[in-house]
DNA sequence: AGAATAAAAGACTCTTTTATCCGAAATTAA
DNA sequence: TTAATTTCGGATAAAAGAGTCTTTTATTCT
């Protein structure tokens, strides 16, 4: 098990990618596939979940690809991992326990709660900016 | 996507309720699957894994079933995670990257290492005797 | 207008996880 | 020793996630 999806480790890794690029400029899919070693058909359909977000933007034809969709410094970790694998990782129980909550809470409830709440701001504090500017954050692959 | 398994989630829940039984009484495993509502055959090849690890102890015909293999102070959730999904949970780059590690970090590196150490500890604090005595602690399905 | 290119959309396959089924082995009770 | 019970072990099935393929649609260039 993982925290996160593959379809959300890929597009994560894509954002950063193209975040590092030239922002104005289309990038092919197929282009981004080959250079972070994804399955290209596979990663169309993930972009398509960003871009209906407008967290990424894309263009048919021969000039086409993705681009941002918006300012790198807009865009956050945590919204993408919204868009592709939803929210519940910073809502649910640790147990998954349906019963769970403030009233009746599992004896997990209240470190699970701040972990995950903390996890869920750190994320959102996050932003594609601060990941491109780290110089230390080379690997993509 | 979530942090556990169902297998995994399925084991803590039946070692929860198995420690709040009389300790040296064996109990059917088609008791406790009804009980909490998990698949019965199911149950059986995930509770496997914790006999094999002396975390239950089973025994077969008519008075059969699973009870626990040690003192519930001496079982933590860590133990029961560990035999079940393993610690890559507790190990794992955030964003699955396999160059991450304390000589090149990715940016999430330092943040992360500390909330799964934490996790990790949490866990380890966390025996089914703590569990049990919880009050707080009622619902399991 | 026509050819080439690239994402969108949907059907399909592969793999892993979850779940079911069945025969064998162990244990108890009569 | 036989019948009943219950886990074990292996095979199979169903569901979900990951990955592939093909057709359609939009866009650019000639």
């Amino acid at each position: 098990m993982a925290l996160l999806s593959k379809s959300c480790l890929y597009g994560l890794r894509t954002a950063i990618f193209v975040a590092q690029q030239n922002h104005n400029a289309f990038i092919p899919i197929s282009d981004i596939a080959k250079e972070l070693d994804i399955p290209a058909d596979f990663l169309t359909k993930i972009l398509q979940r960003l871009t209906k977000k407008n967290i990424m933007n894309s263009l048919r034809g021969v000039k086409g690809g993705v681009r941002l969709g918006k300012s790198p410094d807009k865009i956050s970790m945590y919204d993408i991992v919204q868009a592709i694998d939803g929210e519940t990782i910073f809502k649910k129980c640790f147990l998954n326990l349906e019963g769970c909550g403030e009233e009746a809470p599992c004896p997990f409830h209240e470190s699970w709660k701040d972990f995950r709440t903390n996890l869920g701001n750190m994320l959102k504090d996050t932003s594609l900016t601060f990941l491109i500017e780290n110089k230390k954050f080379t690997r993509l692959k």
